[in-house]
DNA sequence: GAGGAATTCGAGAAATATATATAAATCAGA
DNA sequence: TCTGATTTATATATATTTCTCGAATTCCTC
């Protein structure tokens, strides 16, 4: 299950794509509308904007603003960004390949093989779904 | 990502399901083969033994053996068993339905749009998987 | 049938890491 | 000078991983 931390990226980052236009959007408005806590929230955008994912302004009239089109930003990059590989084990992720430590040959593991698979739809759905797919309901996750 | 725990399961269950036939496989065989912790490796079997997926024998040639044929023990269900749901997020896990805490709607909602579809996707893939699909060789992960 | 050895069972403890949340002090822009 | 982002620190809770110790149970041998 997805940490808190990133579901909260999620609706924030959808919040920002909808209010979204050229004027930042300041945390406070965020955190009101989402009832996201303020300060966890902060930190949560502190890492998206670090990841280019958003780009931030100071000082009256600022906040947060997305730092590419809606569209080209992926639930798959906001989930990698925030929670980690969407790879169920280490041995399968792109992002973050690593070896298991007692595997005896990658090739033949019946588990990377299984593992395998789920990552690549799941990597393929994530990645094909983008802030941009976005009804004009609010959402919560 | 998975935890520890949920790997040494699958690894501990397929090698029970290798050497498996009659006879109950010990722990130390199972922690010795596939250099696993052996207290910690206790506790991951006594789950899955009251999960109903192995059954255990005390005392001299004791051990653990699985508690149906293979085939009709899947990666998704151990999974749930030691990980807990599939779902990225409650609202789409079928084992373990939560609605979300500020959900307005949760037929419009977007992310669970997305999340439900990743869900059906790898449960499917984790369900149709079991012990007996494996090959000779050894494994890790 | 009594004793010893192998083995699971169960309760804790403990060290470590991660997640979640709050608070205070600081910095930069309008 | 005000607003809001940034940074740093702290608190709390929970999860993970591993280890220790002491049982209870069953088989085997004498």
């Amino acid at each position: 299950m997805l940490t808190q931390r990133s579901r909260y990226a999620l609706r924030a980052l959808i919040f920002i794509a909808r209010s979204g236009g050229i004027a930042p959007v300041p945390i406070s408005a965020i955190a009101g509308d989402q009832k996201l806590p303020r300060k966890f929230l902060e930190i949560i955008l502190l890492d998206l904007k670090n990841g280019g994912v958003v780009e931030s302004f100071r000082g009256k009239m600022g906040g947060y603003r997305l730092a590419r089109p809606a569209s080209q930003i992926s639930f798959g990059e906001i989930i990698r960004m925030i929670e980690g590989p969407l790879a169920l084990v280490p041995c399968v992720s792109v992002s973050a390949y690593q070896r298991c430590a007692d595997c005896f040959e990658e090739t033949t593991c019946v588990i990377r093989k299984v593992m395998l698979t789920v990552r690549d739809n799941t990597a393929s759905i994530l990645d094909n779904t983008s802030l941009a797919d976005l009804s004009i309901e609010r959402e919560a996750a």
